[in-house]
DNA sequence: CCAGTTAAACAACACTGTTTCCTAAGTGCA
DNA sequence: TGCACTTAGGAAACAGTGTTGTTTAACTGG
């Protein structure tokens, strides 16, 4: 037993006591009260945690104390007393999401039931500095939250925005090419670090745009996911990963690289060094405006992706795929079919991002909210 | 709240009670001690775990009483007392490794410190009954178990074959082509269950040999691994995916399809009904016998495995890179390298499984070893 | 030889879920 | 209406976890 091991600061503590062990019984029950919008009584918590009836009855009791759930009526009776339902309370707590864009703002506030206090979107100058883009955030994170429900706690800020960039240190890696330069020095700016700093502290996460789309989905689906696979086409093509519940980063923060498979050995070059990359089949099509056509080449890559990881649902998202939302469900769904025809693949289910421009914002919110209902970070 | 979602079964209880956290605890902590051969302090444990030096000593001393550990001399003193050294007890526990191929069985067992007490390898005839494999499996299994170290428990049975299988109900999914026949009965049969009755309900695991093969690697890797994949080529194209410390399995078990992801779209046809696969082409080199052409298409797979999903570590097996593990090694890193220029990726190792032809059966045994170290199932 | 330092154990404690028992609040049938 | 039955949920005592505060053990260095 030497130094730890791998790069410094990868390997938190993972030893529980009585307060972790607290915390993750009540994210437990948080989190089924979540799935369950219209309420869910102590005995089913028991039956779905395996904890005792006892032991939810101390939980719940402490949950309804801090106020964060409330009694909401009676299920019907099957006999005997009947159960007392319990509903998550939305204005609780709130979280801010925060989607940064070359060219756009989004902050939104989200409350424990995924509900929107407040949306703000902005353009934003391209070549804005940044500590300048810092200022504008802080700024607007303050703004929204006036927009707090009375009494609801605010329990951090996430922020999506494109990568590469390092989840873990909350760092931007935005290479310049070599040769050119970072006037703006967005590379490796600390912008988690320096945005609690201007937040007196409140938690900052810092993550891909596609991450944290793909989180956006999350919250709709019974845990535990095996694999869902969110697709982003816009100016670029990549994807987010939630794997048996939790988002698959990589070490570095590079899971997700969609776009630079190769599709096509010996396909033309892709300005990644690659060649043959679905990425430049795919926008080439674009520019070409057949969405069609891209949309097939986006089923090639997603096929792949199914086959690969056994994904059970796949979320389209991004500006191409926005602006023609059925061309790409077909296209996709197409490809699906017909590249994985085997009889064991229950049939995947592909839809457009619920949250549509908003999804990375909201993923972002949920970032912070997650942990809460005991998703794995 | 309504019916639990998703297939049945899948959402296990996931409540924590004091017997789980201590289990938990003591798990994080042979865990550690696993991955020091050499030894380990109770000060490194309470500080790697984040627990008080006094819960360590009170963990330690359970261990120490069950004769999970031993204390094993001193370490050198820093101005004070010399901190006390605790190793694993290797012979305190093993697990029993299979490897069912079409036409051979391979039967060992490792100690807690990954040591072979019992080796057998023997040929199956091709057309043996699942109830006669099971016969064979469980007499090599008695006879393995007469190589247990004295006193030492029996944990288990892990068991990796091909698949498609389901690993959570631990059922073969041996499907024939539509039209012929499965005279033997492979097709559904609950391997595992049939096992388990035969061998007096000692725990038995049935999982893909890719996993398998993948899971032998992770003994030997500081925790957490962000993400190894084992890359197996022989008769088909598959790989094992570690991710984040845990098997990527996917709901249906059948994550790791690597073999049949698209790199020529409009390629030649494959079995599976797709066109292009990597498969295809793979094999197609393999056939006219040229390794360098099939490492090469490899490598082009790989390439896009490690950019999805941020991989740290390859390690390529199976009868076709065993039988030329130099070319396989440089044309894989070769296209790693080509195709995945940029800086900010860390070179990637890549290397041959060390386990050899055993990686399978190794795996399997840690199948069962793991859960004891603390890995996700 | 002794002060200083570090490791590890002892004892009392706080707090978790569990067990056991009891009360509350319905249903259904006579 | 009465009453047995069923089911939900709380009260109290309990077992066992890691924590806190204190003491003892063992080695270094002047």
């Amino acid at each position: 037993m030497t130094t730890p091991p791998g790069p410094a600061g990868h390997s938190r503590p993972a030893g529980t006591n009585l307060a972790g062990l607290r915390d993750h019984n009540a994210a437990l029950v948080l989190g089924l009260l979540r799935a369950a919008p219209q309420g869910g009584s102590r005995v089913e918590l028991a039956t779905r945690t395996g904890l005792t009836p006892q032991a939810i009855g101390k939980i719940t009791a402490r949950l309804l104390a801090e106020g964060m759930i409330v009694e909401a009526g009676q299920a019907a009776s099957t006999g005997g007393k009947p159960r007392t339902l319990l509903r998550l309370r939305a204005e609780a707590a709130c979280a801010v999401g925060v989607h940064l864009e070359r060219d756009e703002l989004t902050v939104l506030l989200v409350d424990l039931a995924g509900r929107h206090h407040h949306v703000h979107t902005e353009p934003v100058d391209r070549a804005v500095t940044p500590a300048e883009a810092v200022r504008l955030i802080t700024a607007r994170i303050g703004r929204a939250a006036a927009d707090l429900p009375a009494g609801a706690r605010l329990l951090g800020a996430g922020v999506g925005c494109r990568g590469p960039l390092d989840h873990a240190a909350g760092v931007l890696h935005w290479f310049t090419p070599p040769g050119t330069r970072d006037p703006a020095g967005w590379d490796r700016y600390p912008l988690r670090d320096e945005l609690a700093a201007r937040l007196d502290g409140l938690p900052v996460v810092v993550d891909k745009d596609t991450n944290t789309a793909a989180l956006a989905e999350a919250p709709a689906i019974p845990r535990p996911v095996g694999g869902l696979a969110y697709v982003h086409l816009a100016a670029g093509l990549g994807a987010g990963l939630l794997l048996d519940g939790a988002l698959h980063r990589g070490t570095r923060t590079n899971a997700g690289e969609f776009g630079h498979q190769t599709v096509q050995i010996d396909g033309p070059p892709c300005d990644c060094g690659n060649q043959g990359c679905l990425e430049v089949l795919c926008l080439a099509e674009l520019r070409r405006g057949d969405h069609a056509a891209a949309a097939r080449l986006l089923g090639v890559g997603v096929a792949n992706l199914v086959r690969l990881l056994d994904i059970d649902r796949v979320v389209l998202g991004g500006r191409a795929v926005l602006s023609a939302p059925q061309v790409y469900l077909a296209g996709v769904t197409a490809q699906i079919e017909a590249r994985i025809p085997d009889p064991d693949w229950q049939p995947v289910p592909v839809s457009v991002s619920t949250a549509g421009r908003l999804a990375v914002a909201v993923g972002a919110a949920e970032l912070v909210l997650g942990p809460l209902f005991g998703r794995r970070t």
